[in-house]
DNA sequence: GTCTATATTCGGATAGAC
DNA sequence: GTCTATCCGAATATAGAC
């Protein structure tokens, strides 16, 4: 069976991702470094860690707002008084989150240049987003559950970096169109409906961890219907 | 430009619809019966509509949690106690709206006898369901963000609807395929990728609406993509 | 049936000892 | 840097007059 997974596949990508997890993490503390109290990085980094993935977990079971900071106090092992000392507020905790991920997106959801043929770029580009958004599923699933909470900052950044997805899209099917690669009418529409497909993956990871389809099956699947759907073999 | 309408359109579809809607708030009225304070239908009726509506508003706009009943006591001009003698509790209204979903489409969504083809009976299938979303989309969009804060039973019932719609694409694809009408892999995984696309719908109407797209026009574009992807013509 | 006033619980946040 | 004890506002829910 032919794929069209390229040289690497999922576990590589994912090795090349967890080697900068720290240096995700300290540019979030540097972004929120004057409302942490504390002040040895080391030690403010591990914590987050275990702050941000303990809060993703609560929140994706029972929502953001119904977790209190007491839950999470008492689920990371960490008392109120040194919990309030690295997020300053729910609020906060919230934002601090958010960027978190975005760190992580911006720096790893890039085409590399030497793919030029619009075909193999947005394949690239499929692929890679199920990646990331595997490795980062509880970050995704949040974002998407809660964004309707983050202050209007955060929020105009999280529809923006839908938007920039979507018309990424749009515009590679447009370069497969006029080389006569694809067969498309309305492409903005198309790119519309292959934004849920890569939304698909995080938002109900359980259904197919359940049916044991793995990230490279869905990538697989997903790209040869969306080719197909666009008439491009 | 030919489309696959059929003889009627949303419009139709409409109305129809709207001329069982104190049907199915009647329905719900004696799920509840027992807990209801209120005697007289027609006023209950009323009141629950109102009740439903404005919940529907402010929960998708802030979250259900974030809701107060005050919130809700103010927007709909309904005291808190007046209020309390309809819901009886925050949590038991969480489970009157989803209620309220499940009978009205449970009663709509069927695909009529008379049509055989599958290829005509899965079109039928993908643009009901755009349009009955249309109607219930705040209670769709309610239902998707909210199901974790439903109770067991209530999340039980939501994710067993989502599987049979699922299977019930399913096995038309299956149909379809065995009649040499489309040509697909593997139809487990090709359902679930359609139903995102009917999903999508109702989780980003306001995207749609922005951009000026009917519900025909998506009805027909998904469609259209749909049956491309699955070399259905 | 509807309202106002109130009891009670819970959760965010902080003070200050260690 | 971490902890315990505590404050205070907000939200659910009810009592009881009209």
């Amino acid at each position: 069976m032919t794929t069209t997974r390229g040289t690497e596949g999922y576990p590589a990508f994912r090795r090349k991702i967890s080697n900068h997890q720290d240096e995700f993490l300290r540019e979030v503390f540097e972004r929120h470094h004057a409302v942490i109290r504390i002040k040895k990085e080391a030690v403010v980094l591990r914590k987050l860690q275990i702050i941000f993935d303990t809060t993703l977990e609560l929140s994706n079971q029972h929502g953001f707002q119904a977790t209190s900071v007491r839950d999470l106090s008492v689920a990371t092992g960490i008392s109120m008084g040194s919990l309030y000392s690295y997020i300053e507020s729910k609020d906060r905790l919230l934002s601090m989150i958010q960027s978190y991920g975005q760190v992580v997106v911006n720096r790893t959801l890039r085409i590399p240049e030497h793919l030029t043929v619009p075909l193999e770029r947005l394949r690239h580009l499929l692929r890679t987003h199920v990646y990331i958004t595997e490795i980062l599923q509880p970050w995704f699933y949040f974002s998407y559950m809660e964004s309707r909470h983050f202050d209007p900052d955060a929020r105009e950044r999280a529809i923006a970096g839908e938007l920039r997805t979507e018309r990424l899209i749009s515009e590679l099917l447009q370069e497969g169109i006029s080389q006569g690669a694809y067969r498309v009418e309305n492409p903005e529409l198309t790119a519309a409906l292959i934004k849920p497909l890569l939304q698909e993956w995080y938002l109900k990871r359980w259904k197919y961890r359940r049916r044991r389809i793995t990230v490279d099956d869905y990538a697989d699947g997903m790209i040869a219907f969306v080719e197909s759907a666009v008439g491009g073999r």
